[in-house]
DNA sequence: CGTTGAAACGAACGATCGTTCTATAAAGTC
DNA sequence: GACTTTATAGAACGATCGTTCGTTTCAACG
């Protein structure tokens, strides 16, 4: 409710600013953000938008930041609620799923790995640090399934998370092709094909 | 030996031009490839340059056409050296691995779809048409491995080539944050992974 | 009331972009 | 050698970009 930057009329404008850039460079990518689009967008001089932001940089960071926080509202936060182990896996995968079909263009930061990786700054820093945030989570929920003997105990969870966020991007990479719906069948069905290594025998 | 496009000066010196426009938005992106400095890097005036082309556009779809070209020199080409069926997918795969190693940025025609998919236009119809003529040669490289009875009779080929793909994806993102070794290797054993779902029975 | 400080505007700057136009140099043709 | 075609150069265009600057609006405070 209240919102993280420091209250008052200029973090609101700021915040509203920073949410309709947001909808920008989810497809548009966050190269694609520019600032006059984005002031004409929110019904502001140019000026008065840049106000708010020491560059343009800055800008991107605050949008960057704002989607990884969206990202974690959606897909962890309700898995939270699922038991800990494979259903709270399974959770994040379904959640996943639907955060890659709500926007067009898919995701934010996956796209936005693929646009700076091979360009070094500040705005490769942060992709990274999220990317690498998310998946030590993976990591987590993985760990968990491990320690409730729903997984084996030799399976090796930085590889398990390699492989659910290939499912991931091949999902998101699939739904400019084909459907959307097709994209999720594949993404679901190749779970369930991944999965199997990993499960305990005894289950 | 002899280029594709009729001989003569002009066109040699096009193909010099497309060559390093190709070499530039490898790392740079299709979309980050803009006319002036490549002129610097050819050695020739901006208009010189744009004379070859009508526009910028046709520019990056002769980039495109390049791209898909050379990437199927290197990976389809040499895996038809090898038997067909298993091999031959197993060539493929170890060639596109290559591919992806080669070029800081990874492979072009992969972030370009990330970069088209939700911008319609020319551009984006070269990159879907080029992306799907790829999968179809893998959907065609499982199927002969159907028919050598390598692969169980009921293999879905285009599930199958969804995960392949998936795999490449992966590692050419995983590249991006960890090592280039290091991801072929996740790339690796996640083929392993998925590969006994389809392998026969009584193999 | 007057004063202060923040917030937004409007105009402009310098740079870069794709593109166009005109001129020049070279190569080919008769 | 005169003429035509082709290839390239150079200057300039309109547009857009991120950014800066001076000014104005406006609420809060005394």
């Amino acid at each position: 409710m209240t919102p993280a930057s420091p209250s008052g009329k200029g973090a609101a404008t700021r915040d509203m600013i920073v949410e309709r850039a947001y909808m920008i460079a989810s497809s548009a990518g966050l190269e694609g953000l520019s600032i006059g689009p984005l002031a004409d967008a929110v019904g502001m001089s140019k000026s008065g938008v840049f106000a708010h932001f020491g560059s343009r940089e800055d800008l991107q960071l605050a949008v960057l930041d704002l989607a990884a926080m969206r990202f974690g509202e959606h897909t962890l936060i309700p898995a939270l609620r699922a038991g800990r182990g494979l259903p709270r896996l399974r959770a994040i995968l379904d959640h996943w799923f639907d955060w890659l079909g709500q926007d067009r263009g898919g995701c934010l930061l996956l796209s936005a790995v693929s646009e700076y990786d091979d360009r070094p700054g500040p705005l490769r820093d942060r992709v990274l640090a999220h990317h690498q945030r998310w998946r030590g989570e993976l990591v987590r929920a993985i760990g968990l399934a491990v320690a409730s003997g729903e997984l084996r105990g030799d399976t090796d969870a930085e590889q398990f998370a390699f492989e659910v966020n290939a499912i991931a991007l091949a999902v998101q990479h699939d739904m400019a092709i084909t459907d959307y719906d097709v994209a999720i069948a594949r993404g679901r069905r190749m779970f369930e094909h991944v999965l199997p290594i990993y499960l305990s025998p005894q289950d």
